[in-house]
This record gives C-alpha cells, structure tokens and sequence, in this order.
DNA sequence: TCCTTATATGCAATCGTATGCGGTAATTCG
DNA sequence: CGAATTACCGCATACGATTGCATATAAGGA
C-alpha cells in the first residue's frame, strides 16, 4: 500500500454542471429549484442544464443547501429502545410520512436513560434538523423548550403535554383503557389480589399507567399491597424476574399486570417456569398489544396501543408545521387504546 | 396569528463565541480541535474560550464543519426491515461502536425491496456520510462500487464479497449451519419430505441457504419435490401462508425449515391453527434465533446468529478506515452460526 | 543593536449551494 | 426611431466552519 492517498472522489457539484452548460452556476441552482422564483428561465438554458445534470450523474449537496439555505431535508426521532416492537410501526409510520416529503430520518435510541435522551438533545444541536419526534421518559418540558430555543425545529412529542407554541403532543387513552382493563380483571375475572409490574421513570406512560392501576383498585375498594408492587426496566428480563419475586411471596398475585408487553411475556416465562398454570394459577395481562404478544402460548391479553396511529399522526402534525402549512399554537391529538381479551386472562 | 414569524432563532456560531472571547473566529476553531495540530495556544486564550463557550452554550454546526473539512462525523445504515429482531442488536452493536467516535447513525430500511435500497444510495450521494453499513439483498457489487465512487465513504458489507479496494465484509457460515441442520432433520430425526419456505432475492442470504438446503438432500439421496418449496417475504404473515400451502397438500411435509424465524413462527402458527402438534405432526425449523424464537411453544428450534457480533465486526472494521487506521484492500471476516435444538423439531 | 527563531494570533480563501441585485439583449410602445 | 420595459442570466456574497499563510510579539543570539 505504501503510500496510497485514498482516493476521495471529489463529488460532482453544481459548478460542474454549470460548465458543461455553459451556464453560470447560479442559473443551475434555479432552474433546479425551479419551483416558481420571480425569475423566468429560458426554455433552452433548462433544457441544456437538465441535460449537463443528467450527464454528470449530479446529485445536490443536501449538507451545503441546509447551510445556505434554511432547510436540511432531516428529521430526527428519539425512541427509548429499538428492539421493543411498540415502536416499529411507529418509526414505520414516521419514514413513510417522512419519505414523502423527501426527507431522511434520524433515529436514536436512549435505552431508556435520561443520559441518552441529553445526548439526543446535543446531538440535535449540532446537527441540526428541520423537526423533531419525541417519546421522551425524562426529558423535562424545559428541556424541550431548550431544544425548540436552540435549534428552531419543530416538534412532535408523544405522551407529554408540551405548551411550547412550536410543539404538538399525541395522547393516548392509556388511563382509561388501564382502569377498564383492571376493572375487568376484578369484577369478571374476580380477581383480588392483583400484582404490578412497573418502572421508574416518574413522568409519562409508565407513572399514568400505575396511577389509573391504582383508581381502578381503590375504586373497587381492594387493599393495596407494597409487596404487589415491583419494577422492572420494560424489558422481558426484568418482567421475569418480578415474576419470580412474586411467586415466592407467601401469598402470590392472582393476576399481574406488566406495563408493556416484553414484562408481560418476562412474567409468563417465569411462571411457566415455575409450572403454573395461565390463567388457572396466575392471570396475567399486558400492555401494547405488540406481534409476539399473539405468538405466545397462552395469547396474552393486553392493551393495544395504535403504534402506527400514532406515528402518522405525529409525522403529519410535525410536518405541516415544517413544511409551513400551520404555524399556530400547540395542537393536541388523542389516540384511543383498546383493550385485547385473549387466553393468558 | 396573522403574520407573526416563526421565531427562527439564530444558532450561537463561532463568530459569536469569539466576539465575546475577543479574540479571532480562527482561533475559537483550533482552540475547539486542540488536538494537537502543529499551532500552539496561549494558556490565556484558551481559557477565555473555553468559558466563552461555556457561557454560550456553543455547540459546533456539524453540517457547516463537514462542509469545509471532511468528516461529516455520520455514518448510514441499511436494514432490510426494521421490525425484523434479527438485526436489532446489530443495530445496536453499530451505534455503540458509533457513539464511541462521536458519530451518530442514520439507518434506512427498505423492506426487502430493491427500489428502497436504490434510494439508499441515491440518499447517501445526496447527503454525504463517512461510512457505510449495508445489508443488501439486491444491491450489485456494481451498485456499491457506484456508491463508494460517488461518495468516497468507506463501506461494510454483511453477507456479499466486494473487491472494492475501500470496502471490507462480513460472513456468517449459513450455508454449514443449513446443511447441519438439514442433515440432523434427516439422519436423528428420520425425516423424508422436508418443507422450504425461502425467498425470491437471488443473492444474499436467502439463495445461499436454498443452495445449502438443496445440498443437504442430495447428500442424504433424498428426492426433491418442487411443490416442497415455497416462497415468502421474510414476514410472519408470508410463513403462515407458506404453511398452509403445505398443510393442502396430499403429502405435506413432515418437516418444515424456514429460512428465518419470523416465517418459522408464522408457519408454526398455521400449523396450530390447524391443530396440528409441533413435532410430532410436523417439525419446523427457523433460522436467526431472534428472542420470540425462544417464547413461543413449543420453543423453536433455529439457527443462531451472533447479530450483535456481525454489527460489532462491521462496525470497528468501518471506523478503522473512517479514522484511517487502516487503509488496506478488502478484509473479510467470519461470523460463525450455531445451532440451536428446541422443542420444535 | 539588529537579526533570527519561536510562539501566538489574525486574515482570507474555501467547501457547495441559495439568492439579492445589477447588467445585457430582446422586445414593445409611442 | 429612441426610450422604456421585459425576459434572462451572471456576479458576488452569505451560511458556519477549517486551514494555509501572513503577521505580530517576545525571546534569544551575535
């Protein structure tokens, strides 16, 4: 190899092309972005620059047009874990709409760490992005506005209220469908001592989740037990191992319920482990409604969240205010959940 | 709302920063790159920056920076699908092995279809990146030459050779771990009529473990009957309909084997929906070894796949040339699979 | 004292693109 | 036929950063 210098091709630019045009470099730029400027293009000069872009194989430069120009064609979206399915659909969603517009999408996954999610913050701020889509666990409304401030993007966020005058937030019913779900368990499935499987975070989902798991007790007037209570990190790991601790309580849940679904499934493994029966020993319901919750053996009975929905209605909110078609107030949009009956209660 | 700007706040730019320094923009950069660089900096100086930039919050403008410079401090990655486990911990593997460059990731999926990958690259010229991670199953080598040609950028390829002089690749042993598996089917299991549920793509993964499938019935003499072979998409629901297919015949298959696990659950599915026994009725066999393998029952017997290991390899071999630590021609690495019996078969 | 060397900083060009403004040729009009 | 438009197009600057080169100051040597 010696001393090879690697061979950094130069990248074709607008110059080039305005060369073998014979145009100047700035005549390329409009007749690319010929959407209607003040200024007419001749018929011929078009004719001779498209052809020169065809030729030379030109591609522009979206990193110099963002710096220039105002745009940069990318959106960012922070998510918490990229192998739980919740999110596919979602992210799926998010592309289509994205792809649409011509626009490349960034994803970042924070494992579910405030640590991650200030990376993402920072990371936006370098490089920036003309909108943002968030499922924050600890990001702070302050923190949102500090990246609105800083980086003029607009935003899309899930599950937070954000009052910023540049954010949307998409809701869901998660409340509603956790206290019918319970409710369900206690009064048709008679259910008394029922056994939760949480997390940390204390704001969004996992926090809403276990207040309305607590309404629909209290409402059915059942005794709240400390030892009923253990958390988990939302992962099938973790599920399991709350499930275990469970199960070598003196007397154990009846019926568990996990915050999402990997737990749920966590919790199954470990009580099939343990060669209990579901739901005849340990009833046990979800929350998500993700593929592999259909895969298992019993059917897991959760909560479905309209993952897709949900992304869709984000990308559309955040991109009509990228675009410019709405430049009002904070907006707010509410997807229902719905609850799923299968086998595993 | 009328006619209110948005409030396009400007970013904080080095010019800023150096203002309030007072000393020159120039000096602010190499102050910022210390790393180094042949030029001395006052003690002084540095110090008056350094909390210039902390007072400011500065932070650099990627997008300006690897306009001038090199880097663009991004590297793109192209899945197949996003919703596949299978390739979640290679995500994951590659932007660990990113975050500890500074280096964030972009990843494209392009549902197993020809035209999302051509777009990849299309994207990729558009908005340069350092480094390319792909996982093609309809790119030619002739197609990832055009992209390095074009972009300069290095390249690792998961499962295809190039020659090209700035690309290195990574192998798994899929065809030995077919043939394995095969052969275990037919000699310790003692099955005949087995069942291929593969893809269209003509390269890549699918082909190679057809070819090994088909090599591993001709060893063992057996017969090969086209209407054992059928086709999917990769998707849970294209296994479930594969296996259906199977289930009409007069003589289905006593042994199914997917080549990967999510048509492998959905054949399982099929088959019990059916009410069939998995094995006794028909056995099935998977390939990947993604969590789900591992929940559904009976438990899936599959071929595993170290998927964070060939991120890991893909992406260390990729920053070694992004950072120039190695410059050499094509490496290629071996990633071995290994084969995992359950319940399923 | 003057010239060299080392040290520390600023100037200005540059990356690829967008765009305000001015300039030229063609056209219209009185 | 001369003047005022109009239709097109190029010049030059800006975006925010990097970097080669020049410059200014201090230190050192003769």
């Amino acid at each position: 190899m010696a001393h090879q210098d690697p061979p950094r091709k130069r990248a074709v630019t607008m110059r080039d092309v305005a060369r073998q045009a014979g145009v100047s470099q700035s005549t390329v730029s409009r007749v690319l972005n010929d959407v209607d400027n003040g200024i007419p293009i001749g018929e011929e000069t078009r004719k001779r620059v498209m052809e020169a872009v065809e030729a030379l194989g030109y591609y522009p430069n979206l990193n110099a047009g963002s710096l220039r120009g105002q745009k940069t064609f990318m959106i960012a979206m922070m998510i918490a874990d990229i192998a739980n399915p919740f999110y596919h659909p979602m992210v799926r969603a998010v592309q289509d709409v994205a792809r649409t517009h011509r626009y490349d999408v960034m994803i970042a996954n924070t494992d579910h760490l405030r640590e991650g999610e200030m990376h993402f913050v920072e990371s936006v701020i370098r490089r920036p992005v003309d909108g943002v889509i968030l499922v924050p666990y600890h990001l702070t409304e302050a923190d949102i506005d500090r990246l609105i401030a800083r980086t003029g993007a607009a935003v899309a966020v899930l599950g937070q209220h954000i009052h910023h005058q540049q954010a949307d937030t998409v809701y869901g019913d998660d409340d509603q469908a956790v206290f019918e779900a319970i409710s369900w368990l206690i009064n048709e499935r008679g259910h008394q001592r029922i056994g939760f499987i949480g997390v940390t975070s204390s704001f969004s989902a996992g926090a809403r989740r276990r207040a309305a798991f607590l309404e629909a007790m209290r409402h059915a007037n059942l005794p709240i037990y400390p030892e009923m209570f253990e958390i988990g990190d939302w992962s099938t790991a973790s599920g399991e191992h709350a499930m275990q601790v469970f199960l070598s309580l003196p007397h154990p849940p009846t019926a568990v319920f996990a915050v999402n679904d990997l737990m749920a499934i966590g919790a199954m493994e470990a009580a099939q482990n343990a060669g209990l029966r579901i739901p005849e020993d340990v009833a046990i319901v979800g929350f998500d409604d993700i593929p592999p919750a259909s895969w298992v053996r019993p059917r897991l009975t959760t909560v479905a969240q309209r993952s897709a929905e949900i992304g869709c209605t984000m990308a559309e909110a955040l991109f009509e205010r990228v675009l410019g078609v709405y430049t009002g107030t904070s907006r707010r949009y509410e997807v229902k959940c719905r609850f799923v009956k299968r086998e595993s209660a």
